[in-house]
DNA sequence: TAGTGGTCTAGACCACAGG
DNA sequence: CTGTGGTCTAGACCACTAT
């Protein structure tokens, strides 16, 4: 059986686990440990460079590769669609739109997005269900010189987010999670008492540098957001 | 100039975003879109690779290649160690240990971490202060059963957290973000009032099968978790 | 069963940065 | 200047799975 890149991958990973290879060491070049796994000096490149994104090593040119002092942990969080999300834990998902109103856009939000002083906005205030209970509350603001095509798009029916997401697929983001008290409309909202903690999950989206819509998705009390790595 | 796997993965990701390849459609396969750059098949094999795993399209063998519907969006945490996010931000830091009490483990602590009904364990509480300013509020569960060692570390002089890492630096870790109130005690220790929303990341890991540690990490009010994607 | 992606190889050239 | 990682190539075989 050939040595594919996993095996490698998993020696070396076992190696500093179990402290052969200790943090700060440095470790053997690609083609020697090519030479000593027998296989093709690509494979263990592989195998470096994705331990290497993983944090677990650091790679420099001529200076060679370490484990590294300190591994940089990272958490990776998907950031689902809520109506994807409820549906995959087996509950009816439900959307409501309570408030869409076009306006100038504030000034808070000029400075957060970087808009001109004369940026129209279209204030949207939407709920979602699982199960007719309250999920999440959903604040957004969208970008109305940006994306003037918003203004005629139909959210009594589309939740913005997907609506959003046919329009521009593929954007860059800011994401800010934060945890915040629950005010009156927003207890209203999500069925829990004024002054709950509750989560909020803040973002700001660009598309080729222009500033598209800001959200506050905000959970019903208790919501965590979970992953392992 | 040779056809790099960056120029291969950004014209596919233009022609994604621009909208030549909505979501849903099938993207050429291999041997093809080599023809067409101009290159090898491993070269756009590594691109196509990359746009997988970042959630942009979805590979099948036999199936083909296609752009997935709703791209799925990771959000990823650089999880620092409290010391040096602290003194990144050019604020002074200290430490205290408030309490260290060496005892059974508690029921629920045993159902979370799944531990014999004779384990032992050792619990910790600490905060981290930022220019004498509370910072985070660290309540912690060590599994003496899987690390004796620990008993008889001095938690005086260095934080859990970094003499875990020099114990055990690389492990299986699950994290949990969600908002909760701040009681009595812990409004105390972060110099708030009681019943003020805090942001709280608890965190179990394990190491080789074995849980080592269980911790709730509760920050000052205000506190966000930021990040770009 | 056949088409597609997944991976390995052996060799090559290059870019970068340490000494 | 030289060692190390970064990448490309052309070809090959394999694993999965849609049809």
């Amino acid at each position: 059986m050939k040595v594919t890149y996993k095996d490698v991958k998993a020696d070396i990973l076992s190696k500093i686990t179990n402290g052969q290879w200790p943090p700060g060491s440095l470790v053997a070049n690609e083609v020697d440990l090519a030479m000593t796994y027998g296989c093709a000096r690509a494979t263990v490149n592989r195998a470096m460079r994705e331990l290497a994104e993983e944090g677990i090593i650091e790679r420099r040119r001529k200076a060679g590769t370490r484990v590294r002092m300190t591994p940089i942990r990272q958490a990776r969080f998907d950031i689902p669609v809520v109506r994807d999300e409820i549906i995959q834990k087996g509950a009816a998902y439900r959307y409501t739109l309570l408030s869409c109103i076009s306006q100038p856009a504030p000034d808070w939000l000029r400075a957060r997005l970087d808009l001109p002083a004369e940026a129209k906005a279209l204030h949207l205030i939407c709920m979602h269900y699982a199960d007719g209970v309250p999920y999440e509350h959903e604040d957004r603001w969208i970008n109305l010189t940006a994306l003037p095509k918003a203004a005629s798009a139909s959210f009594e029916e589309i939740a913005p987010t997907e609506w959003l997401l046919s329009a521009i697929p593929f954007s860059e983001v800011e994401i800010s999670l934060f945890a915040r008290s629950a005010e009156k409309s927003l207890a209203d909202y999500l069925d829990c008492t004024v002054g709950d903690p509750v989560f909020t999950v803040e973002r700001s989206t660009w598309w080729r540098e222009n500033a598209v819509t800001y959200v506050r998705l905000t959970y019903r009390p208790g919501h965590r957001l979970t992953t392992r790595y």
